[in-house]
DNA sequence: CCGATTGCCTAC
DNA sequence: TGAGGTAGGCAATCGG
């Protein structure tokens, strides 16, 4: 945001934006400062616009040895020299705000040092640190004091790192500290919101996510769905040539009962009257189009939904702006001055493979397409809104085919009413998915839980949600995260679990199934495997007696601390996610509803990918983000010598020379479960054997490594 | 016709 | 920070 300098006559006003008055350089009225713009919702469910001050981004590198004032000011003198070279960064007067001398840790590797200097470089604005960054990466160094060329937290998202800085996580409440904002007047805000203050970050605090602030808010959720006609007959429309006939909008307060919603039917030409919905007729395209943003504007949605809208709706929508050239239909979002335009990109992810995306830019509003989100979470033979409805609602489309919607549209009112019922009931049918799949409230439970932003579990994988975590931990406990990190993009593959040869068979016996829990994070937890646990060399454990120390013997050999000489923040993390995972079962065990149960399931398998992922961003080579193959290699060396060790137990315990009626034969087996023929015909006999052999061999484990019968 | 590689899908 | 991981079955394709 560009500040310009004026005297306000209110002191809260004048407070804010005092720290900005020392910015501006000589012969200047206006400096440019970072802003941070929370979207907000009261518990009335108020639209505010939080804008946030004075918070400004920083990094960290090493501090050299005997580095003094002198050397601090010709690092800054560096600094502001490098970025010079940069015309547009040229114009700011004061880039490097403060050079601070702090006491850190590498998060990286076990070091018996501790503690030691580093500097804390904070900086104007976000984009002169990937500048920095470069420029320490190739190396500096002052008055013949070389500074080591690794860079810490210079890579963090400039929201995500206020967010955790000020212990904010996603979708949580937040408390703005009476008499210390400004309340924007009518004619000084910046947004169509309900509400608008500024406000120094210091004066915004977290609210413990306890009682009445676990609810989630009454966010107001519009769905929408358009119709098209091609001018010239068949095949699928353009936006240049054919218009748009209806808009429908469906209002919904989440938490109310679905049936409580406010319809709304946009058409071209007089449509007749429909029960229950409000129908609003134009005679011509424009019209009808500028009143559907206005509408947009006045109602103010915090997310916005529909079904495939991201692909189609708002592109077709924001494309016949364009061929109508339409200035006042892109004025989507909450921001006056923006207007929405489209991004069309290809990206590709081992989660959902390559594919085309078209990235829409409405600030402030979520784009909450209900195709995505179903794609995402339920593997299904056909994703149509017709079929997914059938799937989860027992309902279905009302039935207009699409070759008679142009003579629909040309004959009567009654007709276009055809079109109109059609339309709004592809703008109701999102909404009931939303509402009986949970997905605004699962959501929002994975960004309480992970910390990360609503947006981002949207727009963003498994990576970010680890991250945030990650960093989250580190600024706890007093560690710093490099960002210069190694031979990036290795893409090396190390060897994973061990799958059982399968004794194939026909089996009239029982076999019983036993399973750890939660392998993977549960192996970190026992072993204390974390990035900060790793011990790299001899040097760093010279102190430390052998039992102080975890060998994971593979087909190299790693070696870890104990928890007892240091708590590795790994462990705390999955820590964290198992026991919401825990919540989450519980939740869904006592649920009857079959669907309910499904969807609860659903949570629950979401919170253990997210436990997995934080073993899997460990290994994560390629595109990784902080991998440590190290520690991946060691978690999958564990796991294999724990299924093997478990099917021999099995197999030496269970047999006739310790008084066994037979011998037991472990028949098949994957990853963390051995499925074994105990050789009785008895069934419960067999599940008898089974729930001993699974008590007998925890014990032979680490807490909180358990086996399970399942 | 054979074996190796690739793509897709699923189990962990 | 664009993108959690490996194991493994099966069908299609390719080079010889
Ligand atoms: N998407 C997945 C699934 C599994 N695994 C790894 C880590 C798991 O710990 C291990 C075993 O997988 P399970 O499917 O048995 O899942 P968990 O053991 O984690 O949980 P549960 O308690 O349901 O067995 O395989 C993984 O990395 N990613």
């Amino acid at each position: 945001m560009t500040y310009v300098n004026e005297n306000d006559t209110k002191k809260t006003v004048n407070s804010l934006f005092a720290p900005y008055k020392n910015l501006i350089g000589k012969d200047k009225t206006y400096v440019s400062v970072p802003i941070i713009r929370m979207y907000c919702v009261t518990n009335e469910g108020c639209s505010v616009l939080v804008n946030v001050y004075n918070f400004f981004p920083y990094f960290y590198i090493h501090k050299p040895d005997l580095f003094e004032k002198e050397d601090i000011m010709s690092l800054e003198m560096k600094m502001n020299e490098h970025l010079n070279m940069n015309n547009q960064f040229k114009t700011c007067d004061h880039k490097i705000l403060k050079i601070e001398i702090v006491k850190t840790e590498n998060l990286m590797y076990f070091k018996k040092q501790g503690k030691t200097d580093f500097l804390k470089i904070t900086v104007l604005l976000p984009t002169f640190i990937s500048t920095l960054k470069k420029l320490f990466e190739n190396g500096v160094t002052i008055n013949n004091k070389s500074i080591v060329n690794i860079v810490y937290e210079a890579n963090l998202p400039f929201i995500l790192r206020y967010l955790i800085d000020n212990k904010i996580t996603g979708s949580s409440w937040i408390k703005c500290e009476k008499g210390t904002y400004y309340f924007k007047p009518k004619d000084k805000k910046i947004s169509n919101c309900s509400f608008e203050i500024d406000i120094n970050y210091k004066h915004l605090s977290p609210l413990p996510l306890e009682d009445d602030y676990q609810l989630i808010p009454k966010l107001r959720i519009l769905s929408f769905d358009i119709e098209c006609i091609k001018l010239d007959g068949k095949g699928f429309p353009d936006a240049k040539n054919d218009p748009i006939i209806q808009i429908s909008s469906v209002l919904y307060y989440q938490g109310d009962p679905i049936d409580k919603c406010t319809k709304f039917i946009f058409t071209l030409l007089e449509c007749a009257t429909i029960p229950g919905s409000n129908v609003i007729w134009f005679n011509d395209e424009q019209t009808m189009l500028e009143a559907w943003n206005k509408f947009i504007i006045k109602i103010d949605p915090d997310l916005l939904t529909g079904y495939n809208i991201i692909n189609f709706d708002l592109p077709y929508i924001l494309n016949r702006g364009t061929a109508l050239n339409l200035k006042k239909l892109k004025y989507l979002g909450r921001i006056k001055n923006i207007f929405s335009s489209i991004k069309e990109s290809n990206i590709s992810s081992k989660q959902f493979g390559p594919h085309d995306t078209k990235e829409i830019n409405i600030n402030g509003r979520i784009q909450f397409d209900v195709y995505d989100l179903i794609r995402r979470d339920y593997k299904l033979k056909s994703y149509t809104l017709n079929y997914v409805s059938f799937e989860f609602l027992k309902e279905q489309k009302e039935d207009v085919h699409y070759s008679i919607m142009n003579e629909l549209q040309n004959e009567s009112p009654e007709t276009r009413k055809r079109i109109a019922v059609y339309c709004i009931k592809d703008g109701l049918l999102p909404l009931r998915l939303i509402d009986k799949l949970l997905f605004v409230y699962n959501y929002v439970e994975m960004a309480r839980v992970t910390g990360t932003p609503f947006v981002y579990l949207l727009t963003r994988g498994q990576q970010i949600k680890v991250t945030s975590q990650l960093y989250r931990k580190c600024k706890e406990l007093n560690y710093v995260i490099p960002s210069t990190y190694m031979k990036t993009n290795t893409n090396e593959k190390y060897e994973g679990a061990t799958v059982l040869e399968p004794i194939r068979g026909y089996y009239i016996e029982p076999i019983s199934t036993l399973d750890f829990a939660s392998l993977y994070p549960s192996i970190m937890i026992a072993h204390n495997l974390c990035y900060s646990t790793l011990i790299k060399s001899d040097y760093e454990i010279s102190d430390l007696k052998p039992d102080d120390i975890v060998v994971v013997q593979g087909k190299s050999v790693y070696r870890f601390v104990k928890n007892t000489v240091r708590k590795g923040i790994l462990p705390l993390i999955v820590e964290e996610l198992i026991l919401a995972r825990k919540k989450a079962k519980a939740l869904m065990q006592n649920e009857k509803n079959p669907i309910a149960k499904m969807v609860l399931n659903g949570r629950q398998l979401a919170l253990k990918i997210s436990a997995n992922s934080v073993y899997g961003y460990t290994g994560a080579s390629a595109g990784g983000q902080l991998p440590c193959l190290e520690v991946a290699i060691s978690i999958t060396t564990l796991g294999r010598s724990m299924i093997e060790k478990t099917k021999e137990k099995v197999e030496n315990y269970y047999n006739k020379s310790n008084g066994f009626e037979h011998n037991a034969v472990v028949v098949y087996g994957d990853t963390d479960s051995v499925m074994i023929k105990f050789g009785t015909p008895n069934i419960t006999e067999a599940m008898e054997l089974g729930k001993d052999a699974a008590q007998r061999i925890s014990k032979e484990f680490t807490k909180p490594i358990k086996l399970e019968f399942e």
